[in-house]
DNA sequence: TGTACATCAGTGAACGCGCGTTCACTGATGTAC
DNA sequence: TGTACATCAGTGAACGCGCGTTCACTGATGTAC
């Protein structure tokens, strides 16, 4: 017991040495980010002290606070990446490719790092850097779900009036209503999902009756 | 021309006192928020100095920052009904009632206090009151546009389903584009807007075909 | 119309504090011979 | 296997600065008599 409390004694104030990881500062700044502040009002030396290090070591690992915030947000990219992955691995059941879909994205806002519910959430605020990198990510989004459209619509035969519309349209509207998931209770998140999936399906089905429509005359 | 100059600089330099309003400092801040800061961001002391008032004479007119900020999102409420007056005036007319209203609301981005645009960045950021005066305004919005279209409903006799969420599907798009467009040089806003109309009128158009399906069987 | 007085929006100076950044350092780890 | 050395992530102390807030103040404006 006594060597034991040497032991945690030298690890948690540690004498000389603490090894630690950028991974370690992202996640940080990502719990102090906790409670609706804004990554611009962070401080490097509230990080490195969240972190457990001396503010000059914040300097090893990057260059300043946007430096990280941008590497958060390409984190968060990798997050959204991960949702799209899931959705076509869920999609093969005979669920609604929607609701699957959706849910996938709701279940990645409490992922380990929550670095998607700060994308969400600092859409428009930050550095160019910053703003670019989610402009990004955005993108990516909205192209892949575009392409997954005019799949569709191929195979059932539906086609969707301009799919890259459609596809903005839901793109912007999941991640609105993310970002205001991600500040409910679970157990209100439901609701939103259940919410979300119907704006789809309209835009949905208005997309497909504008394109019908579009073919008659 | 000398006394002329004279009184400029009594009164720009002061030799004691200037008298400021609550409405000059807010307009110090948006003006400081222009190039996507946070409001978070800004110190008392920079308010003030935008202002040309001394750092303690804020507290004459706010009890801190957050209170400021407060002040700015009722101001873009006020902002906000009067795109819902003008888009009503509008509506007589021929042209098509969803353009004529995306256009209103975009046009009040550029309005003297920029205060809208600052709503619909900091949607998901800020104090709790913050939140709360914004969430005020979103509802407020909502209501407003599902009354409209219960009552178009009935004049038109195109039922829509669910017309409290396709409401709130459209406002969502239609703050989340305003965001994007408000960031953009105007010669761009055009095709904003022409997006923007398109994404309502799929949501518009899906919502009453689902209505006509669900009546249906 | 004058005089006395309260109110109110401004002032400069000062405080203690947390900030970002720099410096020269230390000692553990990995590599060359 | 040992020894010498480069690298690299950490350190404490120090800097100058802008911050929010407080204080006692000043002088213009509006009000009472």
């Amino acid at each position: 017991m006594n060597s034991e409390k040497k032991i945690e004694t030298a690890a948690s104030a540690g004498k000389r040495k603490k090894p630690i990881t950028a991974q370690d500062l992202m996640n940080a700044a990502v719990k102090l980010l906790d409670s609706h502040r804004s990554v611009s009002s962070l401080s490097l030396r509230e990080i490195a002290r969240a972190a457990g290090i001396a503010p000059n070591s914040f300097y090893r690992h990057f260059r300043d606070v946007d430096d990280l915030a941008v590497a958060l947000i390409d984190q968060a990219g990798r997050s959204l990446r991960g949702v799209i992955r899931e959705a076509r691995q869920r999609l093969s059941l005979e669920r609604s490719a929607i609701r699957t879909s959706v849910e996938a994205f709701m279940e990645q806002l409490d992922a380990e790092q929550k670095t998607l519910h700060i994308l969400l959430r600092e859409m428009s605020i930050g550095s160019p850097a910053f703003r670019q990198a989610v402009d990004r990510e955005l993108r990516f989004f909205e192209d892949e779900l575009c392409e997954e459209l005019t799949r569709m619509a191929k195979v059932t035969g539906h086609a969707t009036y301009e799919p890259a519309l459609a596809s903005k349209a839901i793109t912007r509207l999941v991640f609105t209503m993310g970002a205001a998931a991600a500040d409910l209770p679970p157990e209100e998140r439901g609701q939103i999902i259940d919410e979300t999936v119907v704006m789809i399906k309209m835009i949905m089905e208005g997309a497909q009756s504008l394109a019908k429509r579009a073919a008659e005359k």
